[in-house]
RNA sequence: GCACCCAUGGCUCAAUGGAUAGAGCAGCUGACUUCUAAUCAGCAGGUUGGGCGUUCGAGUCGCUCUGGGUGCGCCA
């Protein structure tokens, strides 16, 4: 569909624009609401209704004349509603093109894409509220990949920050462990989950302990034994751990870019270079910000202080220089060395601040894209956009989009949850209508306890259905429910809707849920088995309309439906909204799921209906494969 | 105080300024000797928080009020 409204429009406007005056990108197609309406509608004379000084009516009654001879394609086109310009498609051909253009590759952009996502602080398990982030980070990823960019996957690793520094604290100096100690710990996140909480609670409003933690923060920063060793220990185990969980659910990483690095080779230098040639930051005249250099945050009118008066740099600074590295404004870069290997031997590099011995094709690589994703949640919006005024001011073209903060609301769990899961809330949150998710006081779930849970119960289901399957079997099966559903769950809501998280919802398998897509292609999947390999001969002679006035009208509802993928995953990618993607995918299997229940496939007698059911049948498997492969919902072999 | 975000059936959410505001859950009724009932069909449920405005057309845009949330340090 994408290729027949760019056909359509250049057509209609080398036939309108000697008398009308219209660009191409203000011309607009949208699917009718109703199938009386045609196929394909378009607004046109309303706009140019504003420009002529016209009726809508009568320009579009014009228009109609000047086109309605230019499209081999359509059968008629209709003027509605005052305005409407309908299109009625020849369905036969258009069933012809979607089903021949199906495996259609998609053109390469030439562009390089950073998405960074996940940069979970390693010192604790991962949780929901980073699963949000992992899942939405990662569909964006597919969904760039598919729209032919190439796309570099970032994690950041926060390995100087104060959480590092609460944990290495906590073993170090509470628990009085050496490193060797730690090593043998088992499910060290998880341990230090506990930990974490316990440190915190100690440390509330103990003057002298807070001084230890920040004296034993710089030794870490400063490189100083035993803290540093320590902490650099943990926070690779704890990340490693972090890789292990995402790669259950699919998700994957190109690169870890360590804060120590940031620091160590010193990119806020050339970072502070550009920023001040450019004058984006400059001495501040406020006598409270005296030697502070600062950059002016025009939204608010706020001076921001980037070099604070001891000449130490603010946590933005580290940013700063990390998003310009990433958009190639750097003769600088990071060195490299692999740090953890998949199954499949693709590897995941990690910066370093000294030559490794990596292969340097591999270290020029990295970094220099043409567009960058930080999909961090909106409470940093404040600090993103700071960096978004950088960018813009920097690359004074502002038609091109380099930036974008990829933000979404945050998780948080209903009070019942809270109750359940037995967390300490405080008075002030009982009142409030959800409660806040916090590492620091181990008030989340954990992503991996979430999956086991998720994991037992869809276990329930598949041992009911399927009595004659092996454990083995039933066991992936459950997997790739849970995943499905969790994956699903993470994505389908907007990504400024705040998700109070419930298991009852979570643990939903009816409806709108993953297994409820994953369904539908496990029984597309069934029927064709039944229909066999030898009678999958679809011809060119598909006749649509050998089908009855009923099942031709649902018929042509699933095709057209199905005809908008690439329109609707440029959409998703365009608003930065990607349920968008998952919201399209429900619409493909309800419509299915409808059509399957009232036309018979297998059975049907008529060779030729047969056939344009198993087409259908083939086109909605088709979507929904790449569509499942862009959203991680991976396919069950049986429910 | 300043900035940003949100408000749509009982609940959770859709809706690209467009045609009669759609789904799921919960409730009720019905469909498995017929391609998997994790499914499907039907019933019921709405003044899109209030007001004003822009527009041929507003749930969507602007202003304003109300209610809720988040952010705003020489912390990270």
């Amino acid at each position: 569909m994408k290729y027949i409204q760019e056909t359509m429009k250049e057509s209609i406007i080398t036939a309108i624009n000697e008398k009308f005056d219209i660009q191409k990108d203000e011309i607009e197609f949208s699917i009718p609401p109703k199938r009386d309406f045609g196929d394909l509608s378009t607004t046109i004379p309303f706009i140019l209704a504003k420009k002529h000084k016209q009726k809508p009516f009568l320009i579009g009654k014009e228009i109609i004349e000047l086109i309605k001879d230019k499209f081999s394609f359509v059968d008629d086109i209709k003027l509605a509603n005052g305005g409407f310009i309908n299109f009625y498609f020849n369905k036969n051909y258009f069933l012809k093109d979607i089903f021949s253009n199906k495996d259609r590759a998609i053109e390469k952009t030439g562009r390089k894409i950073i998405v960074e996502h996940t940069s979970i602080n390693p010192n604790k398990s991962a949780h929901i509220g980073h699963l949000r982030n992992s899942c939405l980070g990662d569909t964006l990823v597919k969904a760039l990949e598919y729209t032919g960019n190439e796309v570099e996957i970032q994690n950041y690793i926060d390995d100087t920050g104060i959480q590092l520094a609460d944990v290495v604290w906590g073993v170090l100096k509470h628990q009085n462990k050496t490193l060797d100690e730690i090593k043998k710990i088992d499910n060290l996140s998880s341990y230090l989950w506990k930990l974490y909480t316990e440190v915190h609670k100690l440390s509330d409003d103990d003057g002298i302990l807070l001084e230890q933690k920040k004296t034993l923060h710089q030794r870490i920063e400063d490189k100083k034994n035993p803290e540093y060793e320590m902490g650099d220990f943990i926070s690779k185990a704890v990340t490693t751990d972090h890789i292990n969980v995402m790669n259950k659910l699919g998700i994957r990483y190109d690169l870890l870019i360590k804060e120590s690095d940031i620091i160590t080779l010193d990119f806020f230098k050339e970072a502070s270079e550009i920023l001040k040639k450019t004058g984006i930051m400059y001495l501040s005249d406020d006598p409270k910000k005296e030697n502070c250099w600062v950059i002016k945050y025009k939204k608010e009118n706020i001076e921001k202080i980037i070099i604070r008066s001891n000449g130490t740099i603010t946590y933005i600074g580290k940013d700063i220089a990390y998003t310009l590295w990433k958009i190639g404004h750097f003769t600088k870069d990071f060195f490299y060395t692999a740090f953890y290997k998949y199954e499949d031997e693709k590897t995941i590099y990690i910066s370093e601040d000294k030559k490794t011995d990596t292969d340097d094709k591999l270290m020029n690589n990295f970094g220099k894209a043409d567009m960058v994703y930080n999909v961090i949640d909106t409470r940093q919006s404040y600090l993103q956009n700071i960096i978004l005024q950088i960018l813009n001011t920097l690359s004074n073209n502002t038609n091109s989009r380099n930036f974008s903060h990829f933000s979404y609301e945050m998780v948080a769990l209903t009070q019942n949850c809270a109750k359940e899961m037995g967390f300490d809330i405080s008075e002030e949150q009982k009142e409030k209508s959800f409660v806040e998710v916090s590492g620091r006081k181990g008030i989340a779930i954990k992503a991996d306890d979430l999956i086991d849970r998720m994991k037992n119960k869809a276990l329930i289901e598949v041992e009911k259905r399927n009595t004659d399957l092996k454990k083995e079997q039933i066991n992936s099966i459950a997997e790739k429910i849970a995943i499905g559903a969790l994956r699903y769950f993470m994505i389908k809501y907007n990504s400024k809707s705040l998700i109070v998280f419930d298991f009852d919802e979570v643990l939903a398998f009816e409806g709108d849920t993953g297994p409820y897509l994953q369904y539908t292609l496990v029984r597309i999947n069934s029927i064709l088995n039944k229909i066999g390999d030898d009678n999958l001969n679809i011809g060119d002679n598909l006749n649509i309309d050998l089908l009855e006035k009923d099942e031709l009208s649902d018929y042509y509802n699933n095709l057209l439906n199905l005809s908008l993928l690439e329109h609707q995953i440029d959409f998703a990618i365009k608003s930065d909204e990607i349920s968008l993607i998952s919201n399209y995918t429900y619409s493909i299997c309800q419509k299915f799921n409808n059509y399957y229940h009232k036309y018979p496939i297998v059975s049907e007698k008529n060779k030729e209906i047969k056939n344009l059911r198993i087409s259908l049948l083939l086109l909605t498997k088709n979507r929904l494969e790449k569509l499942f492969s862009i959203l991680g919902i991976p396919v069950p072999e049986r429910m």
